[in-house]
DNA sequence: ATGTCCCAACTTTTGGGA
């Protein structure tokens, strides 16, 4: 089975690449984030067509979170906690409890916003510390952190900005404490793993890349990995995401 | 180069967000 995470900065915009993508790479679920489009829009008749069951919590212009599968799917529940916006969901889906989250960016240190992305992952994390030790879970999405220095590009461009800061990366730690493994970290335990490139300055093209979307998995699931991968083609070509999928393919 | 892409809107250009 395939469980692949990918922000696609706009399934409306995306949709042809998507489409071609589902098609080409016969994914089983996918953990979508950055929708940004109502639910009237999401493109539930076209996934079924690709074999696809789906679920959408949609936002409109903002956010927007979506699971598609074709090994079943059941059980979605949306939100988390008092949380307003469009960022999280999770489903059942061939027998894991998967989750489809989009991480508040935190905009500078100084901002409100950080203060919500810290809560948000405290929220994440209390959840997932209540969870059923005996299901399988994978949690994945764009979590807007870098967990480690070498999961930046030049981490000295970043000095005193979001995505590298202690709070942020202690919050996506502790969620790993609760029973998670990093599972592209466990695979590719040295070197670049990067999933997001700023759409400007050439950034893919030269290697400026950031890992912030990330696969998380209980101990037993983890077990059954045999690779993970970021599917960096999907990042080429007409039209691409500034975000390329993650994708663990299990025994 | 503060360099791109995507969305919304009192829409044909600007502003917000990432």
């Amino acid at each position: 089975m395939k469980i692949a995470t990918w922000n696609v900065n706009s399934l409306t915009a995306r949709w042809p690449r998507v489409a071609e993508w589902l098609e080409t790479t016969a994914t089983d679920v996918v953990l979508v984030q950055e929708t940004k489009q109502t639910d009237a829009k999401f493109p539930l008749a076209d996934l079924a067509a690709l074999g696809y069951e789906s679920a959408h919590y949609g936002q409109g212009q903002w956010n927007g979170v979506a699971i598609f599968s074709r090994v079943g799917l059941d059980d979605v529940v949306t939100g988390l906690g008092a949380d307003e916006e469009a960022r999280c969901i999770r489903a059942t889906c061939g027998g894991i409890r998967v989750y489809s989250c989009y991480v508040p960016n935190g905009r500078s240190l100084d901002n409100p916003h950080y203060t919500y992305k810290l809560g948000w992952l405290g929220d994440l994390r209390a959840e997932l510390a209540e969870r059923d030790p005996a299901q399988p879970v994978v949690v994945g999405g764009d979590f807007n952190v870098a967990l480690r220095d070498d999961d930046v590009y030049d981490v000295t461009k970043f000095e005193g900005a979001t995505h590298v800061s202690a709070p942020e990366r202690d919050a996506i730690d502790a969620i790993l404490d609760t029973g998670l493994t990093d599972l592209a970290r466990a695979t590719h335990p040295v070197g670049a793993q990067y999933t997001w490139w700023d759409y400007r300055e050439g950034a893919f093209r030269r290697g400026w890349g950031l890992r912030i979307d990330y696969l998380f998995a209980d101990a037993l699931t983890a077990q059954r990995v045999a690779s993970v991968e970021v599917d960096r083609e999907a990042r080429k070509g007409e039209k691409p995401s500034d975000h390329a999928p993650v994708v663990v393919t299990l025994n």
